[in-house]
DNA sequence: CTGTGTGCAAAGGGTTTGCAAGTAC
DNA sequence: GTACTTGCAAACCCTTTGCACACAG
């Protein structure tokens, strides 16, 4: 079904440069770095998250990078309610829209935000007038480790 | 259905207290303000909200009633991915889990939060392994109003 | 030269805590 | 007197902006 799925995990940095040139954006080094930290973490992660595993980039440059990903909708940005906005990458290449985003699952315990991959947000009527542009659908609870540790 | 809905609109002093005090909370002024005051607004409200209200109350002593309505029920939090959190009241007696929830619309244009209290949820399967304790259906976009007067 | 990208510093804005005074029982 | 409530101030934390320097074309 999912024609363009990049193959995140054998990607390199050639290929890295490509996506970022296919969208229009200049592929500079920050941005490369950032795209394949992204790569890497494989799961959600937050402005900080990045800040220590980049420790050669400046937050501010970080903050940056992703705003322009989010922009260019290379990035999704996932609002978990914890106090940060953690970052994934978009899995498909098409322009990421109400019904390829999935659910989302945030531990209380350990505040790691998982991506629950196969489950699609299920789509509901909206009212009439309204014009929804994205969606966030989050559980909160306790995630497999944290609850088996209880 | 439900079976003890708040009758929310017509409730008087004497209701609300003893509604916290079903809840083994002693109603204080500061409680049966704040209280009123969500009953009285019928849409989720930030914390700004009730101090621009409020005025002759602290923020904090409102924060810390919604954080005492929120542990012991008398509010959900909605995380609506602006920058402040907003708070309603439950509409049911019940322990509100995640069955009786509904999706919430924030619209980006105004800021306000909606609730669409007719369209609840819809359930997902959870993964093995991962306890859900609350649930949050965020839409952004425009609201009817904002965007017929686009 | 000109526009874009980067890093440092600091502002901004909401949430949360510390603490001492006030209140209820 | 004891425990709970309240208000003020300030800490906190993450996000965002301003600005000057660096770099690419």
């Amino acid at each position: 079904m999912i024609t363009s799925t990049y193959k995140l995990s054998t990607m390199n940095s050639a290929e890295t440069e490509e996506i970022l040139f296919r969208k229009g954006i200049k592929p500079t080094v920050n941005r490369i770095l950032v795209m394949k930290e992204l790569l890497r973490a494989s799961h959600p992660v937050s402005l900080a998250d990045l800040e220590a595993s980049l420790d050669t980039l400046d937050k501010t440059s970080i903050f940056r990078v992703l705003e322009l990903f989010a922009e260019k909708d290379i990035v999704h940005v996932i609002e978990d309610g914890s106090r940060s906005n953690k970052y994934e990458l978009c899995h498909s290449d098409t322009h990421h829209s109400i019904s390829d985003q999935h659910v989302h699952f945030y531990c209380e315990k350990c505040g790691r935000t998982y991506c629950l991959e196969n489950i699609a947000v299920p789509p509901i009527d909206v009212p009439a007038g309204f014009q929804p542009r994205s969606v966030n659908y989050m559980l909160k609870g306790l995630c497999p480790k944290c609850s088996s540790r209880q």
